[in-house]
DNA sequence: GCATAACCGACCGCTTCAGTAGGATTTAGA
DNA sequence: TCTAAATCCTACTGAAGCGGTCGGTTATGC
């Protein structure tokens, strides 16, 4: 696998968060019902994903989540990266504050680190996808696919 | 991490074989020693290989691996998934025998899963990074970025 | 002041990872 | 024929992460 399920519960999450219209906050109850998740363990995501900026929250009586910004600004490279950490293919793979790709034992041997092109490869394709895909794009494919006639083509990014 | 050091150390293995020129078995302990990866590791992850049809094994005295095809008919897909298993971001994925993704909370809400078509553009930039690339490549690359004639035989083990 | 809800940290059973250990079987060559 | 070299196989282990629970604290609307 290569993401947990935090990844999938956070975007269920974070879904949900977008599908609401109205600006009132959502309580994490709510959402764990609505999408028959543990809400203990939801805290733990929801936690994550306020850190990273990506929700607010509001204390108290009547208080809940919200998303921090419109949800087609929000894309999902920054939600799973918040909720898995560091997406990269492997662990001697670092971003560099510069956006460069470093692999930690580059040229270590005789020869150079092989593997690097296709990390790099792979981690391109994972990235694109992510970034490439915005929440509201999720919240308007599931929308859609709920009342009525089913959605059966998905698509891939391009 | 998207994968572990199983298809990193597997890769290199490959890697490794797909150097050697001649049509000799080469020794795991070889390998392990060129590669510096510990040797009773790699017998696992070679095992792997094996039955996966990707490299063929003499045993005995001289024994060793090779490729069970020339490098540029092996593609990293079946490298991966020989190591790591079923490629599929998600639990909830699996490929269904006609080669269509399934999920497995299909339509288990009052909406369909929202999140299907993130997970659907995220393997296929993943699968589309691995079947794209061969072993050949993998290996012209690490060869060609090597300082010339400090190639390492990976003579007969000492 | 009470119910509601966000916050926080500790804990737990389970599985996987990365690696080790010890042996058995097979084979080439002296 | 004996031996060293090599594959092959099973079992085990420490560490870490995953998925989840629990109890408690703080903040807030009614």
């Amino acid at each position: 696998m290569l993401f947990s399920t935090k990844a999938e519960y956070g975007v269920r999450l974070m879904v949900e968060l977008g599908r609401q219209p109205g600006s009132a906050p959502i309580s994490l109850s709510a959402v764990a019902e609505a999408e028959r998740l543990p809400l203990s363990y939801l805290e733990h995501l929801v936690a994550k994903l306020r850190k990273a900026g990506l929700v607010t929250s509001t204390r108290g009586a009547h208080g809940g989540y919200r998303l921090a910004k419109p949800a087609a600004e929000i894309t999902m490279d920054a939600v799973v990266e918040a909720l898995e950490g560091q997406i990269a293919p492997m662990e001697c793979f670092h971003d560099a504050p510069d956006g460069k790709v470093l692999c930690s034992h580059e040229d270590d041997g005789d020869h150079a680190c092989a593997t690097k092109l296709l990390w790099t490869r792979v981690q391109g394709g994972v990235t694109k996808a992510l970034s490439g895909t915005t929440l509201a794009e999720l919240v308007e494919f599931g929308g859609t696919a709920a009342h009525g006639e089913r959605r059966a083509t998905v698509g891939t990014a391009a």
